[in-house]
DNA sequence: CTCTTACCTAACCACTTGGTTATCTAACCT
DNA sequence: AGGTTAGATAACCAAGTGGTTAGGTAAGAG
């Protein structure tokens, strides 16, 4: 799988972004992560599994602590093939007024 | 599952971010979406439904024909979403950009 | 009316995913 | 040395995914 698929894969799920989101405010503990969630430990372990093989997260050792820190390098990748899209979303609302338009005009 | 949720596993998978890409070019039959891949038919229906679930497609009647175009409307959730990290990525390229800067330093 | 074309649904298969519990290692604390 | 804490791994399970083939429907063409 390419890497964009990858990362798209690790976003889709809400625990993964909300870890990622965590992780905005600084590094975290695997303790600290799974603190906000009501699942076991080794589900929070596979979630980071998967984050860290996208490249989203990277992973130090200190002491018995797997500190986590956020790697948000893919994330511009998914931003830039999204913007490319933009005109089309934009596309859309010029659509929409077009018709608005219209219909005041039939309304008159 | 979320909205959000929804679109990223939507766009998790190569062959419907092609059948995207297509689709930017104009609407298009099921039978045209499927010539550049040498999957099945009804392989294809399954990607366009998680596509039409996800929002990001719409079809009609022709006749015999089923057109799809797209709608890239949930494509803006995503480039907002992605947006608010962009100072992590950028802030990973500073202290890149500093790592380098101690590195020549330390050349001299 | 029959044939072909475009497309969908159903049933099936192998593989992946998100979760569990139970068990292990590694480091710190008495 | 023994106990506690942080975390990973293994084995398992239910549900979902991406693909297949077979068969069905609906519309245009001869």
């Amino acid at each position: 799988m390419d890497q964009l698929s990858v990362t798209f894969a690790a976003l889709a799920d809400p625990t993964r972004r909300a870890i990622l989101a965590r992780l905005t405010e600084g590094p975290a503990t695997v303790k600290e992560l799974s603190e906000p969630f009501d699942i076991s430990g080794p589900a929070i372990s596979k979630h980071l599994r998967v984050l860290e093989k996208a490249g989203l997260i990277t992973r130090g050792r200190e002491a018995q602590w797997r500190p986590c820190r956020l790697d948000a390098t893919p994330l511009e990748e998914v931003a830039v093939w999204a913007e490319n899209y933009r005109r089309f979303w934009d596309a859309n609302y010029a659509r929409l007024d077009a018709l608005l338009t219209e219909m005041k005009e039939n309304d008159r």
